[in-house]
DNA sequence: TTGAAAGCGATACCAG
DNA sequence: CTGGTATCGCTTTCAA
């Protein structure tokens, strides 16, 4: 029989409350009778409060949801992702407040009842498409839900659609008229190849927001999107990236840039790139979006985004939601970090 | 106010039992009434049963405390972490259970608190020095704790003398005499630099444990430790071993060895050697251990362990203790992958 | 400062 | 199948 508070109490001859106080509250009684009802527990084998009990009482599980789709090894091997953890990490741990990972494997059941079942103060979503049912499950449980994309009432993220404008029109400057867009989450079923994109039609709000700004910009610039290759790849690294990138240099004429809706994906372009002895920025321009640590290594062209800022914001929106409506939905800014790997269209390539 | 499960209850005109029923043991109703009761829920709002309300009556509490000290960015940097959580998170999501990540970025009172207030069933140890406070109080707890030391009676591991010790005795059959040894957390301090190491004495169970093997290889081939410089690497990252590996490479004589206690060390060793203009493998050998993706793409030779196994094995040991002591300690395989990072000793080298 | 009483929201167990 | 009763272990008024 594990001991109790009352084992204690009982052991002291004080009363449960005072050796709650004892734990919780040390100025709410002297330091002696503290000190007799600490030694007594030590004596007894009680460890302190039990967590549990604890927080159905005060009503704080004492934990952030976090909430994500792509398996554990993926999550934590794209650097924006380790990041945005980190700025969370690190606020929840300020507010002495640990971090529950929820994997949605599948958007099953199994996956709404862990959403269901996590004792947590509230949920960051990261990067989960909103026609999941697991979403639905999130907003039903009454607390906090802070998401990345435009829906629920708190929010942290950035003007996609004027980041990747921006990229565009960089794109349109330099007099490139072959485009080839690479991008996770475009094709319903996620696998490697071309696809004819509706972008209004695309369900993961990300990519369609950063098209969007593409095919803005290139229309701005006289350029229709039914000019423009769209492929799609089967998930977000460096191998698909450059799977997908495959389908867009194989062919003729081959595009003259090749932009990618994150930078794992943009650094498969160049990996495909090396492979048939071509070279980023030259032969063919590149852009990325995130600016991870390897873009700059690449002297890749790219969006830079504040993703440590982002989980730090996350968090702080998560534990401490403001009333002001306006104050609960944060935009960061965005820049376009211009390196080696943009360079004007090749001659004669119009 | 929140509805509760006593709400619904009354709404429909049944006791709370046959609502709890309703949600957690479908089969004990019929499924007109379940139906009816999880409408008028719906009605009302409520959304199942309170987790913690939950966990504090049924004793369970959801979810696996990972405790770690390195800083979360480092911890889901190495692939070797990854992997080891990724087995984890498998075990956990079969069984229903969820990962509460504990970083201890210091030995404080604040990690204390985080140790001692998380909701948890179990902590799993991740690289976690034996002489952290926070073990005490993770120990204290009462719950199953799994080590991947020798600590505690829960253990999941590898034999690490002997892997380092087949590794070793390579080195000497190439007739290697003059060798490095690059390590994290093998000086107090955890700076860079040369030290002067007596093994048995190293805080750091897997330093302890791996240098061990080392010197055990090469006393049996009759190399004295005093001959080998051992180095201190501020990190586990690859920069980290290219800075300690700069000590070794920038004397004369040069060593004709260097090997790490991790891959990611090694790693940093091998792109030391490339600012050199050294050649893994014929300049120098180069050994790291974990045998990560990178590590074959380096041509690395290295001890494979199986990190997702071991992942996979702690979860397993954590949700559910066998009696048997013998079956509570598992110690799992390790191999020595050759690759090209070793070879002969130079000519003339002795 | 200390203590008594009242829950927090749910589940286990058993009787009907 | 359904309902009553007894907790789970703690915190929180509020009164003494």
């Amino acid at each position: 029989m594990k001991p109790t508070l009352q084992t204690v109490a009982d052991r002291v001859g004080v009363s449960r409350s005072t050796v709650s106080n004892a734990y919780s509250r040390p100025d709410q009684l002297s330091p002696e009778l503290r000190e007799k009802i600490l030694e007594a527990a030590r004596d007894l084998g009680y460890t302190g409060p039990n967590p549990t009990a604890r927080s159905l009482r005060s009503g704080r599980a004492g934990a952030i949801g976090v909430l994500f789709t792509t398996a554990l090894s993926v999550a934590f091997t794209d650097p924006y992702a380790v990041q945005f953890l980190r700025g969370l990490a690190e606020v929840a741990e300020d507010n002495r407040t640990g971090l529950l990972l929820v994997p949605l494997r599948d958007d099953d059941e199994g996956a709404l009842d862990a959403v269901r079942n996590a004792a947590v103060d509230g949920f960051v979503v990261y990067c989960v498409p909103g026609w999941y049912q697991a979403m639905e499950a999130a907003w039903a449980r009454g607390i906090p839900v802070v998401n990345s994309d435009r829906l629920g009432s708190l929010f942290v993220g950035i003007d996609e659609v004027a980041s990747t404008r921006a990229a565009g029109e960089h794109l349109m400057r330099l007099g490139h008229r072959r485009i080839a867009i690479v991008g996770d989450y475009i094709s319903p079923d996620r696998r490697t190849g071309d696809v004819t994109v509706a972008v209004e039609e695309l369900g993961s709000y990300v990519s369609r927001e950063r098209l969007t700004g593409y095919r803005d910009a290139f229309a701005a610039a006289g350029l229709p999107w039914s000019d423009v290759i769209t492929i799609s790849a089967a998930g977000n690294s460096r191998e698909h990236g450059a799977a997908a990138a495959a389908h867009a240099l194989d062919r003729s004429p081959r595009p003259t840039a090749v932009v990618a809706t994150t930078d794992l994906l943009a650094l498969g372009v160049i990996d495909a790139l090396a492979t048939r002895d071509l070279r980023p920025g030259r032969d063919v321009s590149v852009i990325g979006f995130d600016d991870i640590p390897d873009a700059a290594q690449a002297h890749m062209t790219t969006v830079r985004q504040p993703a440590l800022e982002r989980g730090r914001i996350a968090g702080r929106l998560l534990l401490d939601p403001p009333d002001d409506p306006a104050q609960r939905r944060v935009v960061l800014p965005t820049e376009l970090i211009v390196r080696a790997s943009t360079g004007p269209a090749p001659a004669g390539s119009i």
